[in-house]
Formats: C-alpha cells, sequence, structure tokens
DNA sequence: GTTTCTGCAAAGCCTTTGCAGGCGG
DNA sequence: CCGCCTGCAAAGGCTTTGCAGAAAC
C-alpha cells in the first residue's frame, strides 16, 4: 500500500536490516487495516512464506512497536492488536461488548480528562490507543 | 473489615453457598485495599490453609465479579486485578508507567468523554474501572 | 567476516476445564 | 440427600526464550 516505501526507508533510517520476513510482517499488518492479532499476521504471512515462524512474527512486532511504526493496543479480549501507524491519525476505539464492532474515536476526545489529569494531578498520561467499551446503537436494542 | 457481615449476608441473599475457601477468598481481596492480582490472594488464603487451589480462588472471584461484590480489572501487565466494590465510590486508576505507583482518579472526570461518545456516536460507553498509564509527579524529573 | 536474524522446540505465564469425591443447605 | 463446590491434574491461549545455523550488510 501507499505508504510502504516510506515505511521500509523508516527502517533503513534506524538501521535496521531488512529480511525478507521483517518486509511481509510489516506489509501484512499494513494491509490488515488495524486491530490485528499477531495470528492474523502470521496467516497472511504464511499464505506467502508458510516456513516463517510465529515467534519472528512477534519478534518483529516488538521491534516495529518500539521503532514507533506499529501500534499495540491490548483491547482486553486476550490478544494484542497491532496496526500500522504512519500516516494515521492518533485515535481511540469503541467496541462494542456485545458484537465487537469497532468504531475509531477521534483523540481529542481525551482532551478534557488529559486536562483534568495534568492540573489536579500532575500526571502527564500517556493517553494513546485507548480501549473504551459499550453498547452500539444497533445492540441497545 | 468493616464490610464483611455485609458481604456475606449479600451472598446468602444471593443464595450462594458459603464455604470456608469463599469465605476466605472474599475476606482476603477485601483485606488487600484493591489491585490484587489471583495469585496474591492465592497466596493469602494459602497462609490460612494451605490445601486451598489456585483454581478454587479463580472460581470464586468469577463468581463474585457476576455477583458484583468484586471488580476486575486488567491494567494491562498481564494479570487480572481484583477491588472489592462494596461500599467504594466509583473509580478509575492512573498508573505510573516507570513506578507503577497508583492513585485513583473520580469518576466523573471522564464525564465529557461518557457525554460525548453517547451524543456523536450513540454508544452506551462502560466506563467503569479504567486504567490510564503516565508519568506521576516524581517520575517526571 | 560479524552481527543480526531466523526457525525450531520448548517453556512460561495466567487462566480455564474435566472429573470424582466432599460438603453445605 | 441433592446439587453445588472443591482439589487435583491437565490443558488451553498467547507470548517469550534458548540455541544453532543462516542470512544481511
Amino acid at each position: 500500500m501507499s505508504h510502504h516505501f516510506e515505511l521500509i526507508a523508516e527502517l533503513r533510517a534506524q538501521g535496521i536490516r531488512l529480511t525478507p520476513q521483517r518486509e511481509m510482517i510489516l506489509l501484512a499488518v499494513h494491509e490488515c487495516e488495524g486491530h490485528v492479532t499477531a495470528e492474523e499476521i502470521y496467516a497472511r504471512v504464511r499464505e506467502q512464506n508458510p516456513c516463517v515462524d510465529i515467534s519472528t512474527v512477534y519478534r518483529n512486532l516488538e521491534l516495529l512497536r518500539d521503532l514507533g511504526l506499529v501500534t499495540q493496543t491490548d483491547l482486553g479480549d486476550g490478544a494484542e492488536r497491532y496496526e500500522v501507524c504512519f500516516g494515521q491519525t492518533p485515535h481511540h476505539h469503541l467496541i462494542c461488548l456485545r458484537c465487537r464492532r469497532i468504531v475509531q474515536l477521534p483523540d481529542e476526545v481525551l482532551d478534557p480528562v488529559r486536562q483534568r489529569i495534568h492540573d489536579e494531578y500532575g500526571y502527564e498520561p500517556r493517553l494513546d490507543h485507548f480501549a473504551i467499551y459499550g453498547t452500539c446503537p444497533t445492540c441497545q436494542k
């Protein structure tokens, strides 16, 4: 997709080796458009090369996360979710407890909270990529 | 502690059997004053009776959670945390990423978010017992 | 050539489950 | 006595780790 070459350039810039596995994993996260588990990325990568191991997927997701190319979010269902953050605006997730539908929530929704935490508690909150649970309009009936 | 008899009365009211294990577990969560893992409760219960099994602890925490006597929170560090909610005002947790210090945050801090999610997205958010990460004033230096 | 990376296998951590016997009501 | 509850043992899901060989630069 669009940002793929930028992503690879970013890797090189950080002095990280570009292995075929790495590239496939990065591409897979990118194609999946957010909220993907390691297992899903693994499945997609294996379509191209069945020899790739799940531990390689985990190791690379960790690396990409540390490089700031991918975000890792705990949506509370047992498995971590990964998402490319290149070219993404900061956002959060609104997850329906019943149908698991996920809606993106613009970051500034949390501004009032951020403000108060800063002013009243002195904490510097890291409110990126939040998961908020609830019931979606459809499931409320 | 203070609410112990009320808690037991609540159990009886719901038609739940009062076993020694159950009582010990409930008491343990109560004494620990919040944010306790199953493992910690297990340890404390075993001081009294080493025969109690960890699966019993998990089963009872699940039961107490379903009865609404205990809350279960995922603070993102792998293990679920449990807290007695009898006599507690709704609150959230502000956790320092560096020193792990936890501060309680009154529920109404999230009111603006609640409002906007309701108004703009139609979701009915379940914003109880939230975990917010950041750096505490001390660790910011 | 070095150093990083990979596949394989195994373990690790938290939690759940199946089962037969035990105890609460 | 009936049915819930327990201990034991085992598995389950997700993730990490140790290691020797392979590949990137």
